[in-house]
DNA sequence: TGACTGACTAGATTCGTAATCTGGTCAACA
DNA sequence: TGTTGACCAGATTACGAATCTAGTCAGTCA
């Protein structure tokens, strides 16, 4: 009962889920553990959720809402579109490094979350990041930073996951070759690739 | 002892080898299986292996020569260093697709390879793509398809881990977008970063 | 003599099952 | 009417016994 009763109950719930889940992981998280964390009974979790994988992917809403708020003021900042996505998957490689829940949950690499969650709460990931990189693509195409020629959609997917691959490959650290250099080319190589063609 | 005892008795082990591996996947698959199939004794294995693992790892490089080789003849063919990317990463995912043992082993997916394995076998084959992908920059450097000012090496693990990112998406099934519409739009974005910078 | 074998072993894995735990429910309560 | 916590079924764990298997090495044979 140590989170205070002050705020609003499903408030007090969500942070001490999030507290446990930081903590335990998913799988040696129980309910009771967040209720009675939280100060509330056991059946009150199941008048705000519908069950405690609702809850887990809620705890992971609110994280990833934070990255992107973070993110968003990244790219609504200067430089070109390219420059900025670098700039981008830096903060995604720093945010994640630190943030052990977003990483288990997308990555699902440690024993914290088990299939079924890891799977939706990376859904959630991918497609919060992706509107991110479309609205940034529809940004650069009306600046005319961005050829206009290129799909959004097909662009902001395909930017995900190379944007993703990267960073994975930097947070496990299998890649043979060191971040910086991989930035730097990847830049190089979808920098030139983004340029309307007039240039 | 159903393997012909005409080959010389490594060659018999690792074609007994790849097929029991195929059939039942690492684990199920026992060092008394592979010999008896093929007609050794059991401990004439460790007078040409070092270990089960070096013997599955024998395998997977056997079955990664034999993609690599059909890679080798697409690169070596006509068409822009975009293009033969892109008929690369086509290949790769119908080559994947239908070789469960290579997929296996480098996705990790299913439960025919555990952990240590199948991060060695995912090594060996990372290797030998990423050398396929270099020596092709290289030519198209001296073409003067490929802009000069791209370090290979770093530019070679950058596309290895952005077509990994889309073979597996494809096989995964975990994108959004079309197969077509991400391979046209990767090949956009690569296609132009890839090209010297005077054309 | 040296290539090869297969019985053998230690340690890992599986199995059976009893004990425990936990997500979710709902009758009782305030 | 909103909240609770005792309760339940099914899942998970614990654990000792039985089984399996990777790897070894003394012995066989050509």
């Amino acid at each position: 009962m140590s989170t205070e009763s002050t705020s609003a109950p499903d408030a007090r719930l969500i942070a001490s889920a999030e507290a446990q889940f930081r903590r335990f992981g998913f799988k040696r998280t129980t309910v009771d553990d967040i209720t009675s964390e939280a100060g509330t009974g056991k059946g009150s979790l199941y008048l705000h959720f519908e069950s405690k994988q609702a809850v887990y992917l809620a705890v992971v809403e609110a994280s990833l809402e934070r990255f992107v708020n973070s993110a968003s003021q990244l790219l609504d900042g200067p430089g070109s579109v390219p420059e900025r996505l670098r700039s981008l998957v830096e903060l995604t490689i720093r945010h994640y490094g630190e943030d052990e829940l977003l990483h288990a949950s997308l990555f699902g690499k440690t024993g914290l979350v088990d299939g079924d969650v890891a799977r939706m709460a990376a859904d959630v990931q991918r497609t919060g990041i992706r509107s991110l990189l479309r609205a940034l693509l529809a940004i650069g195409q009306r600046e005319g930073s961005v050829r206009t020629d290129l799909d959004v959609d097909a662009a902001a997917a395909v930017l995900f996951e190379i944007g993703w691959a990267v960073v994975r490959a930097a947070l496990e650290g299998d890649s043979q070759v060191s971040l910086d250099q991989a930035l730097t080319t990847l830049n190089q190589i979808v920098g030139l690739g983004l340029l309307p063609r007039s240039q």
